[in-house]
Parts: structure tokens; sequence; C-alpha cells
DNA sequence: CTTTTAATGTAATATCGTAACAGTTTAACT
DNA sequence: AGTTAAACTGTTACGATATTACATTAAAAG
């Protein structure tokens, strides 16, 4: 029997307007900040507010390059660790397959998170499958593996691209 | 109703003896670049052969670390050239998380592939299920994208690490 | 046997990420 | 407030991973 709730996907739309979302981000970033009593340090802001302005992956370095605010160019070290902080709190998603990083799109939602990467826009789309979450921790598990982390990053072609030709 | 099949996984037992599955791979290779008019030279023979020489993971600079063979010591695009090559014919897989390349266990079955990596004895396994890559690209078609290739790497305790506390 | 295609050699460089350590700010507790 | 401990920052240097460009050589196709 299949499950038929609607699968929580998240894709960005080209004329999807970023700013709401950077905000409603950020405000989630604060709160969470809060409740975990963890300093939500003007780093750490910044580099979420550019990975969050962007759905294309962005790379550290590419961070690192809008970080120049006062003229001062920061060490990647800045960025690296702004990252692994925010990856932590799970604000912020790293793409292996890319060496890149995006903003989570379903905070605070205990996130399964596949990530469909168009090869064309390069957009990224966060799709949140429990099926497909729980039929790889049931595979792994009947293959005698315990599973701590999945790692999935889908590639190919968006909606949009795909009607436009 | 759940599919009954046995699951395809392999995984490097710790007494394994690499020596015979070394010999079938290269076999393997032949075999396909013959079939396939495509020249097996010698640095490609000789980067399957450290790769399948290993169950862990190695680097690309791993590698080149083995090709001094004469002393001389080769140029990273050396390496990475016949990694290409191998990871175009499907004998080899690279890992996106680690940085790091595997020999394929499973040359020739049209492999659905899902990595399966003990971060305590670093050995990597191969999960061919096909229940999960169905279930991935059911889920992304309905999620409105079309795909082209899949990455899927659980990271985890293999059985021998969970036994052996 | 010559033309074209594929592979190699070599050097340089781009890109991605971390270590180490001194200095500063913040929070927590007298 | 003043003291201490913990977290964060600044800075330098370096390590690890990967690619570009171009000249040369070897192999396959005609």
């Amino acid at each position: 029997m299949e499950d038929m709730e609607a699968l929580p996907v998240r894709f960005p739309s080209r004329q999807h307007n970023h700013s709401s979302c950077v905000n409603k981000l950020l405000g989630d970033a604060e709160e969470e900040c809060r409740r975990q009593k963890l300093r939500f340090t003007e780093h750490r802001r910044k580099v979420l507010e550019i990975i969050a302005s962007s759905h294309k992956p962005l790379g550290a370095y590419d961070i690192l390059e809008q970080m120049n605010f006062s003229g001062r160019r920061q060490a990647p070290v800045v960025a690296y660790r702004a990252l692994d902080f925010l990856i932590n709190l799970g604000l912020v998603h790293r793409l292996n397959s890319l060496n890149a990083f995006v903003a989570c799109m379903a905070v605070g939602e205990d996130h399964a998170a596949q990530f469909l990467i168009c090869r064309q826009c390069k957009n990224v789309g966060e799709l949140n499958s429990n099926r497909v979450s729980e039929r790889i921790e049931k595979d792994a598990v009947e293959a005698g593996f315990q599973v701590d982390q999945q790692l999935v990053e889908i590639i190919g072609i968006c909606y949009e691209c795909a009607e436009s030709g």
C-alpha cells in the first residue's frame, strides 16, 4: 500500500522572490539560537544571509567574496567556521557532489532531505521524502549496516528547464 | 507488498582475500574494453589494480603515490585521467563525501549503487538496492524532476564493527 | 603509409579546506 | 562590579584536491 500524502518538495521557481524567505530563515535562525542558547554572531548571520539569498549552491569562496563588507578580505576559515555552525544547526546543507552549500528549506521539520540538483539552471531543490529515507534505512539494516547519516543527491533536470527545452 | 528477493550487498569481510577479486576485476575491465574498443592502457590498469587492492576508499593522491614504479613521480593529472576513464566505464566509483575512490563490486550488473561507509573501519560496501533507486526515481518524478544520476552515500557502522564493539 | 584520433608528459595553477595560536568578547558565577 | 571559563575572532601559513593548457607520442582507421 502506497503512502498517499503529498510529497514535501521545495524547488525554487524562477520568479520566486527571495527576500521573504531570507527573512524567514534569519528569523528561524535567531529563534533556534535563542532556544539552544547559541550565539548568532555577525559572521554567522552574514553567511546565512548570503546562502539564503541564492537558491543556487555557493562555494565557500563565493561566500567569502560576498563577506567583504568594510573592504576587509576575510580568511577562508571565517567562512568555514560559520558554515560548520550553520550546518550543525541544520540551517545549511552541504552538497558533496558540488563542494557547495545551500540554505535548508525545511528548517525545524526534522528533515530527511534529498537534494535535487538541476544541471541546467543549477538551482537546487530539497525533497523531503520519508519514503526514501525509510527505504534506505530498511535496506541498509537488512544488509547488516547501522545508519547514522544519509547523503542523497539527485542530478537531473528540473521541471522548469524541462518545459522550456 | 514487499519485494522478497535477497538484497544484493557487498561488504568486504575482514579476512577477505583481495587478490582473487582484483584479478576478476582486471579481467572484467579487459573484456569490457575489448567489447567497447577502448584502450586498457598501463596507467588505467595500474590505477584499477591499486583501487581494487583496497576496500578502503583511496584518495587520488594515495593512488598517485602507489604509481611510483620506476621511481618516477607522476603528475596528479595522470591519476585523474585514469580515474575518469574507469568511472565512465563503471569500474570505479567516486565517493563524494570522502573525495575518494573505490572499485565497483558489481561490474556489468547494470548497477544502481548505494554506498555503505563504515566510519569506524573505513571499509566501504556497495548496496545494490533497486528498491532504493526506484523509490528515489518515483519520488523525484512526482516532485517534477527528471533524474539522470543518483548519489547515495550512507554513513554508519558496519556489521563487523558493531559486533566487536 | 598518411591521416586522424586518442593518450601521454609536463608545468603551472586553480580550488577547496584546515591547523595552530594569540587575542578578544561574552556568559556565568561569585 | 570583578573574576574566571568558555566561546568566538584574527591572522598566518599550509595542506589537500583538482584542472588547464599545450607540446609530444602512440595507435587506429583509411
